[in-house]
RNA sequence: CGCGGGGUGGAGCAGUCUGGUAGCUCGCGAGGCUCAUAACCUCGAGGUCGCAGGUUCAAAUCCUGCCCCCGCAACCA
């Protein structure tokens, strides 16, 4: 696999980035991160849904128009980002004209192949919601949310043939049991697919909606949001030309919560059959965050904002956190007191007091010179060991994105590393000035455990990386390969830097 | 018979698909070291893997039944 087209859902803008954003975008940069580090051809999507009722309701509810609400909201996401250290190719936004024009394009083009015809719906409607429910979502036959009882109404509108793709679907994921997963997820689409897919209704009427995009067709009517949306994961590698659309689309790799299964796992990959397109190569679906083991709402307030945990805690801890204390496809939950203990257990003792004391060592015994390895023992390949044993261990987690155990597997080469000083004692063998060859080799491969765990931890934490790599007096791309061989650019002599603690401990999670 | 997730040493979890000495982190107890961020290293205590049956030479893992917990209005990854 030396392509790879990393998607994210782009967000829609009617609330402000928190905590299950930030993990689809750490999953997704952590990826696109490894990914490229390996030398693929690695391309990361994401962005920002702007149409649809919604956002039209909450722009007039901000005394704004659309627009303005859309860039205010755009905008702050993408800062958010930023400030995250996301490392995105393309923010794509569903009101960029070369998004509409795309939109229009495949539309039309499904539109000519005969998938949409005009036809009548009729259903149960509520006013309040300004939208259909179905009999089994009315509470005793009321709006669970007004406690109205709904009109029935009638609405023309456009409709895609969803259910003429049903069968070729069905075949796809029988033919590809890793297409969508893990695994539950899989089952879950196969249970919906036992049920004949109905079509879908893809336009409102503009008399009801202006806030999307027109109907190639028939201008009376604006593209249901989500059609719109999906097909920015096409969008903007067709902006990119023919020969990019062709080399990376079909590298596709969605990665969305569990919530927007069922658009991604049927609407989206019928479409795309529909507009003649290859189908993405993989759905990689993740479950949600809890905080303090409740479910993350408004009305309970417990919204966690990326941007508090970066000023609390630093980029790289709160994304520490994310990867190694969740099972990518299930559940988790988001407790401050276990972010301090992952803190304090992983990052500043294993980690950052390799750092220190490696470094500490060579300054107080060789002045901050790297020692030739003069005089090397078994157990020293013990170390080396321990890394190349971790970076192919890596390596197959990432294939199944097994963050947790990734991270696991790095941790274990540094704790070897940690072990290594007791074991070796360079401090006690420095006492004898015989034994200074020995001491230096000693430091020696800890300096080169050092270069190999910036290395390999770069991915997973690349500010972290970035700070041991200025330590070690390395040039600042020394992270961008990935690999074992980071070490071997450490001439003897080179100077590094007098240890600065990466991670200060933290005493007790603030209240 | 609504759907889904879960029940593994004190806490939080992995392992269950592809049966075969029950693993990780934290906490706890004892000892050690001193290069280091009150860190680090070693050893130890602690589990009838929800319950009951079944399959098997062998079950946390497969099968059957049961019990308990959580989520399933909206916001929303």
């Amino acid at each position: 696999m030396d392509r790879i087209y990393l998607t994210t859902p782009i967000f829609y803008i009617n609330a402000e980035p928190h905590l299950g954003h930030t993990y689809t975008m750490v999953v997704v940069d952590t990826l696109a991160r490894y990914w490229r580090s390996r030398g693929a051809d690695t391309f990361f999507l994401t962005g920002t849904d702007e149409h649809g009722e919604k956002i039209a309701e909450a722009a007039a509810a901000a005394g704004e128009s659309p627009k303005q609400f859309a860039d205010r909201l755009s905008a702050l996401f993408r800062s958010t980002w930023d400030e995250c250290g996301i490392t995105y190719d393309h923010f794509i936004r569903t009101t960029d004209p070369e998004h509409v024009r795309h939109v229009q394009e495949v539309v039309a083009r499904v539109h000519e192949r005969g998938d949409i015809y005009f036809g009548e719906y009729e259903g149960l409607y509520c006013t309040g919601c300004e939208r259909y429910y179905t009999e089994k979502e009315l509470v005793d036959g009321r709006c669970p949310d007004h406690r109205t009882v709904p009109d029935l109404r009638r609405e023309q509108n456009y409709f895609f043939r969803m259910s003429r793709y049903q069968k070729q679907l069905v075949a796809h994921i029988e033919a590809n049991p890793d297409w969508i997963r893990p695994e539950r997820f899989r089952n879950e689409v196969l249970g919906f697919l036992r049920e004949p897919l109905e079509d879908l209704s893809i336009s409102r009427p503009k008399s009801r909606l202006t806030w999307g995009i027109e109907l190639p067709f028939d201008a009376a009517f604006v593209l249901y949001v989500w059609i719109d949306a999906l097909l920015n994961y096409t969008s903007a590698a067709a902006v990119r030309g023919g020969e990019f659309f062709a080399r990376m689309w079909p590298a596709a790799e969605h990665v969305i919560a569990k919530d927007i299964l069922k658009t991604h796992a049927i609407y989206w990959p019928t479409f795309l059959m529909s507009a003649g397109f290859p189908l993405y190569r993989h759905l990689n679906v993740h479950g949600y965050w809890t905080v303090e083991g409740q479910k993350m709402s408004k009305s309970l307030g417990n919204v966690v904002a990326p941007r508090d945990m970066i000023a609390r805690y630093g980029r790289d801890s709160f994304r520490y956190f994310l990867l190694r204390e969740s099972v990518f496809g299930l559940d988790a939950d988001f407790r401050e007191e276990a972010l301090v203990g992952r803190y304090n257990g992983d990052l500043a003792n294993n980690l950052g007091n390799l750092v220190s004391r490696t470094l500490s060592m060579v300054h107080r015994y060789f002045g901050g010179e790297v020692p030739p390895a003069s005089c090397p023992e078994s157990i020293d390949r013990e170390v080396e060991d321990a890394f190349r044993s971790a970076e192919a261990e890596i390596d197959g987690h990432m294939s199944k994105l097994a963050f947790g155990r990734a991270l696991e597997s790095l941790f274990r080469a540094t704790d070897r590393a940690n072990k290594y000083i007791v074991e070796t004692a360079p401090f006690t063998l420095a006492k004898s000035k015989s034994e200074m060859p020995r001491v230096g080799t000693i430091l020696r491969v800890l300096v080169d455990a050092l270069a190999r765990s910036a290395s390999l931890a770069a991915p997973f934490l690349p500010d972290t990386a970035d700070r041991m790599v200025q330590l070690l007096g390395l040039p600042a791309d020394a992270t961008e390969r990935y690999g074992a061989d980071a070490a071997s650019r450490i001439p003897p002599g080179h100077r590094v830097n007098a240890p600065v603690p990466l991670f200060p401990r933290l005493d007790a999670p603030p209240a």
